[in-house]
DNA sequence: TGTATCCTTGACAAGAGTGTCAAATTTGAC
DNA sequence: GTCAAATTTGACACTCTTGTCAAGGATACA
């Protein structure tokens, strides 16, 4: 059985990103993606090269879906409703399935990895810093709040981050929504003038 | 060469907290921490047991430090400098020295472990937030809070994870000296009424 | 001084993980 | 139909790590 790769790529990566969520990159071994994926670890070897090129892969398919979400969720002309739909969605990107699976930027950036790794995570952040910063930029939204844009959109990248560990610690979905509340309505006040 | 215990166990505490928190409980070996500490692997077993206990201790030792430090920090009047002296200690613990140590609680919260780290880790951030909580409680600073004590200790407490994921990936204390002050800004705000 | 106790040391066995490779097999193209 | 190329598979050698243990040596106390 051979002559043309037989597993389906997305699959496998979905399968990995799974396991990598789970376990942490050094926690999980070839032999734990091999038995995830159903792909014998010698054909990822020959497919990847090694852990780290098939983390890099799973971790970039990742990075590209969870930008696009939280960068929708920011879309709406109303910037407390957006700031408040962000943190929804990075709260659900954590927290849906079962178990929650946790944050994979945020556990990997715990672990201690190799250079090309730390610069996919720290590509990851400064993504989403600009994703927030382009939205808290905005005319409409910058009035509205309580600190420059770029302070904000600093401290809402902290936040998330502070909300992948407690998420880890708690797990605590409900928990973790109210604190993004405290946070939306110190950022941008109910309401300027009624 | 043997007879009574040859180690000082606080030496050898301190200095598998500095291999802990370099490396991480999962990626830490226990020649990693014989080497550090000088003491063999096999007295380190003898008088331990194992890892995870040897690691207890240390976060045990670590937590009481950590505690204390900001506890002491918070104990001014002015529940703007507490707050802005709390969040500097926590910096502080995690950036001082070279190369910086990072926070341990973080780090470990986001591997693998077994219950009793991982309740230990809780208890950290339970003593945290009731650290927090007491002191913005107080009379004289609850009043100046834009939001509840309850939901400011939260957040802050959140907000310190958040630090230390950002310390780790970008190893830049001063910018997360200025994102503490957005965070002391919106919290408390300057002044109530000049 | 004798002795029981405790610590240290180095070695051992077992298990897990990595990376490589040759053999087998299948596919696609000529 | 044949052949070259690519993939799968299982095995192999190597390293790292764990946990245990027996032997050796020092200490305290009677």
């Amino acid at each position: 059985m051979a002559g043309v790769r037989r597993f389906d790529e997305e699959d496998v990566l979905a399968k990995a990103e799974a396991v990598f969520r789970a376990k942490g990159f050094g926690a999980t071994s070839m032999l734990d993606l091999a038995c995830a994926t159903g792909v014998q670890r010698g054909s990822l070897y020959h497919a990847y090269g090694d852990k780290e090129e098939l983390f890099l892969r799973t971790f970039g398919r990742y990075e590209a879906r969870f930008l696009a979400t939280v960068a929708q969720a920011l879309e709406g002309p109303d910037i407390r409703l957006a700031l408040q739909a962000f943190l929804e969605a990075a709260i659900d990107n954590m927290t849906s399935g079962s178990p929650a699976p946790g944050c994979l930027s945020t556990r990997t950036a715990g672990e201690p990895t190799g250079a090309r790794i730390r610069t996919e995570v720290r590509g990851l952040l400064d993504g989403l810093d600009a994703i927030l910063m382009a939205a808290l930029a905005r005319p409409g939204a910058a009035e509205r709040l309580a600190v420059p844009a770029e302070a904000a959109a600093r401290l809402v990248v902290t936040f998330t981050r502070g909300l992948a560990v407690m998420e880890r610690v708690y797990g605590d979905p409900a928990a973790l929504r109210a604190t993004a509340r405290t946070l939306v309505d110190l950022l941008v006040p109910p309401d300027p003038a009624v």
